[in-house]
DNA sequence: CGACCCCTTGACATGCATCAAAGGGAGTGG
DNA sequence: CCACTCCCTTTGATGCATGTCAAGGGGTCG
């Protein structure tokens, strides 16, 4: 279902001094030490970068291609994700803005992209961001960091597929989600992404993840304003959920 | 149930020329190229390192330990996993001789691992292993690649758990295996593991797997001369089982 | 030979998927 | 400004795959 891939471009040329890198991975949890560094040395590479907008649906790259940049998304949010030949759509994971896709180390891209907002990214060429990533050794440092983060989130998110019951992994995706966007109690959390993409994302289908956001909400443990917008009163039952079984 | 942690040291001290760095993460499937590499510089650390024998279901270390150490399977099999509160638990990864354990960047295990089977390991301190790491640029390289694998298998297990199915996940598991152990369609695929150890990685019971193993038996896809041991006879319907849905 | 452990199979229960239909909310056209 | 349409969400009814409970089988070790 999702889109085409249309590209704006808006070369933002600007000679600046180091380079900044972030892996090519699925998705990276940029957090603020790593994500501050790398940001930080990604400057560097403005002179090879490009800003780009994609509108919400729209193909970033395909899997398969291959790997010629590195993103970082400015703003929106975007999904990185697979297309099984039935139909069957899996979501590795969402990427905030500060965060980078595709800084793993393969020819061609593992998974897809697509912009789940309208979303502004940066692209750096793998080559620069190579270069930077082999330039100086506390960037490659930061690489090897993010790349452990990167896996250690998705070693989580193996084992709430793994071993956890429909409310469970919701209890669990909105703790990170909240985490991730300095959301906490009693704030309004903002579900950018349609009950689909949850569902794809949390291995359920979109009527169980719908039928588990009103079982929380009926015990008090969350308020839906609306579809898209969610409040956390609840949060130690939340994690009681996540955590347990 | 995982037992206790006992350690039988021989110090396997050799001057060595180079360091062999492999990077700490749940399971290092340090294939041929990589492994290669990260092998042959891993036998400058010799001199750091510890050869340790660790008898079936023995704990090597556990979640939440320091991580002092590196390790490297010699013989045997060791799973990674995880222990939830409820005594659920979350087999991340089944790591085969040649293959790294631990080499993520983490201060502490996020993981636990035990015996499968009677196992050999070399252990390399961490100082060391990041003084290898950081010194040769290939060798940081190697690591950079062999934390992208490690996350590229990790996310493929994501899929497997989200959209699959108890049939085609025991199916993609087996191709796995025997793509690992270089088992072909006709010979021997040793499940050194038990039935237990393959359900919790796979995110099912006991039960379900016996039922899924009899289901491709009655099928033909398979055959079981004992329970320790499978036949692959028919590795198209395992990929077609594995890819499909 | 006996005990223990793991595997296997059966019967039943249940959580989630599937199928179906109705209820908003946002954008568009009249 | 209202009405229509489309898309997404929500809820209900039903079925199925897998979990749960239970019992028996087979191999291994002492």
């Amino acid at each position: 279902m999702p889109m085409t891939l249309s590209v704006a471009r808006e070369q933002t040329q600007r000679p600046s001094m180091t380079h900044f890198v972030q892996p090519t991975g699925i998705s990276a949890s940029d957090e603020s030490p790593a994500s501050t560094s790398l940001g930080f040395h990604l400057r560097q590479l403005q002179p090879f970068s490009t800003r780009q907008h994609f509108d919400r649906n729209e193909t970033i790259f395909l899997e398969g291609e291959p790997a010629k940049r590195v993103y970082r998304v400015i703003s929106g949010m975007v999904r990185v994700c697979r297309h099984a030949p039935n139909g069957a759509r899996h979501i590795a994971d969402f990427v905030l803005p500060g965060e980078l896709i595709g800084f793993g180390e393969f020819a061609e891209h593992p998974y897809s992209a697509e912009a789940v907002t309208p979303a502004t990214l940066t692209a750096y060429t793998r080559t620069s961001f190579e270069r930077l990533t082999s330039s100086t050794p506390a960037v490659r440092a930061q690489l090897v960091s993010l790349l452990t983060r990167t896996l250690l989130a998705t070693q989580q998110q193996l084992f709430v597929l793994g071993c956890q019951t429909a409310k469970q992994r919701l209890a669990s995706f909105l703790l990170r989600l909240a985490d991730r966007t300095d959301v906490t109690a009693g704030e309004r959390l903002d579900l950018a992404m349609g009950r689909l993409d949850i569902a794809d994302h949390l291995g359920m289908t979109i009527e169980t993840v719908c039928r588990a956001i009103a079982a929380l909400r009926d015990a008090r443990v969350l308020t839906v304003p609306n579809s898209h917008q969610l409040i956390l009163n609840d949060l130690r039952a939340l994690r009681a959920l996540s955590t347990a079984q």
